[in-house]
DNA sequence: ATGAAAGCGCTAACAC
DNA sequence: GTGTTAGCGCTTTCAT
């Protein structure tokens, strides 16, 4: 069964055997190859035929090395691309990059802050252009010699630590502070809070936007309907049905990203009950889903966008501070109000016992 | 406000520099950097010393191009990903890749045919250890010289066009089959088909499944009810109406794949009637869509992690004949089937005027 | 317009 | 154990 299904990987043809074949020198076929000069017809002629022979194509490392031109490759550092969110920021990062001619790199940060390093490290090493970073978080410091050294970095969605630095971020705490703010309109007063590990900016960011918004109100904020560590949907779901079961239970849940709220949200339909709902990030199809709620929306590919932008600007040597673009939030009513047929976006009211 | 924020890109350093530095020969740095050979203590540490004050790196295409070795580095050609078809490939492939220590780019393929070979000998001048692509159509034979000298590919969803080479597809033709089956056997006789253009193998496969489950059946199909060519949602959304709206109308529909299925389901929620859906592809959250309807699903990262997996087989010089594999599928009940709470899975019958 | 020689940053031989 | 030399595949002087 098996066999040889090929010539076994014959050397790759150099310039040097194009140069043979065509029976020209060297620096000949360079010429041809690049365009750059004007060369006989008629060797220019004998060089595309030997280039096509032998299936010549330049290796284009060993150009840039010696030209010392750039590698014409970024690097994107992210989490999981199987997460809309990073999806939709690798998406127009690409778009980006593919107008300047450039190739992506897209590493996947490990687990831990070593392992992003690490792979930071290996694409400083592959000389990239520059690097735009979606931080698990960590210390950045170590980083800064790369940049000096000529390798630009955007930060995405999250600040570096220690290290000063380009970076593209949400407005976490008018975000949040706003989706409480509409809860506690809405004449909410126990909200349960859900949030991932405050190990994340963007998370303590977001719980102090909830703050925020209490003590503008002047209310208090239950710090035990304050969740942390929510890690997913499941995770979600159970604390749900655990703050549901309490004495005094909350009227309405706050989510700090989609994953949280895609749990709550299952939950609070199955349940059948009607507390309100307010979830950081939009996700594919949730105007759909089978009961209202609300996110807190931006504009995901801008993320990615904005940041690539900034990135090609520090590769194109332009000099300015380093600077941190914030993007706006928006509150934004998603789900259906009825089984059947179109009906009007109704408000979120709060309806509970 | 534009201010020097660095001391302007010094030079990298080299080898050489770090070498002058500690002290010794460049022979001695590459020694400690690679750490291939025993060397003396000190030296090793004036090494790390004088590295480590010029920040080096290093140069991994310079040292690639001389050992002759790889560049640990395979290339994904693939459309879009913020389709989260293409993006759960993409998220598989790259664990795939860094399990093998092996970076991954991800180059999106244009428009055209022409762009998706221009992108693919970018890549083979990068000299990539190999390449998974995902074609959108064209003919592929000018590959074959490029698998030749070294380059190994694989497809993926769809099989290449004039080239033997290895691919994972979908079972498409018994995946169709199996869901315009399920909508006979619940009594319906009038299915309108939606499907994407046929200049895609996989379309024209599904068709044919569909086809073909008539035909097992006994029954005609009525070729004013197939539409091709339908791009998106809206597009979907737009046939629906249109179909619906003639004097005959389908009681069913099928769909060729989740952006034409959502765009039916949407429709159909609107309307409020019960008319069967069964579309290819599965897609998140499907299962908390507000109606029932059919996926026919398959193991979407299974097409990234097994071609992946071939891949590096044959970056490492198994040698066997190109391999098809081509996944299974299944029907799969989603949506949910009530306003609220939680209700058993009811089989989706045709209920239709 | 073409070619010979040198060298990009690094590693493989080979001396020492 | 360490340094010198050559050379990976290409582009750049600089002759011709």
């Amino acid at each position: 069964m098996h066999t040889k299904s090929s010539p076994s990987a014959a050397r790759r043809p150099t310039m040097t055997d194009v140069a043979r074949v065509a029976g020209v020198s060297l620096k000949t076929v360079s010429r041809v190859v690049n365009g750059v000069a004007t060369v006989d017809q008629e060797l220019a002629e004998r060089v595309h035929a030997a280039s096509a022979e032998l299936g010549f194509r330049a290796n284009f490392a060993a150009s840039a090395l010696r030209s010392g031109s750039s590698t014409a490759t970024i690097g994107l550092l992210i989490k999981d691309l199987s997460n809309e969110f990073y999806a939709n920021i690798a998406s127009a990062v690409a778009v980006v990059a593919k107008a300047h001619h450039t190739q992506l790199i897209t590493a996947h940060s490990g687990e831990n802050a070593e392992d992003e390093l690490e792979a930071i490290f290996d694409l400083c090493r592959r000389r990239v252009d520059g690097l735009l970073i979606v931080p698990t978080g960590g210390d950045h410091s170590a980083l800064k010699s790369e940049i000096d050294l000529g390798i630009p970095m955007v930060f995405i969605d999250r600040k570096p630590v220690g290290l000063a630095a380009d970076s593209v971020v949400l407005d976490n705490f008018a975000g949040a502070r706003d989706a409480a703010t509409r809860l506690i309109n809405d004449g909410h007063s126990r909200i349960g809070i859900l949030v991932d590990t405050l190990n994340m900016a963007t998370m303590r960011d977001r719980l102090q936007g909830v703050r925020t918004a209490f003590a503008e109100a002047g209310l208090a904020l239950d710090d035990s309907l304050v969740v942390t560590n929510v890690r997913g949907p499941i995770e979600a779901s159970i604390e749900v049905d655990r703050l549901l079961a309490s004495s005094a239970p909350p009227t309405a849940f706050f989510c700090g990203n989609n994953r949280s709220g895609i749990g709550v949200l299952r939950s609070l339909w199955q349940r059948g009950t009607n507390e309100a709902l307010v979830s950081f990030d939009d996700f594919q199809l949730s105007e759909l889903m089978p009961r209202p709620f609300t996110v807190v929306r931006y504009d995901n590919r801008a993320l990615g966008t904005i940041s690539a932008e900034l990135l090609f600007r520090r590769i194109n040597r332009e000099v300015f501070d380093p600077t941190t673009v914030v993007l706006p939030t928006e509150l934004c009513d998603r789900g259906i109000t009825g089984l059947r047929g179109p009906q009007p976006q109704a408000s979120q009211r709060a309806r509970c016992t």
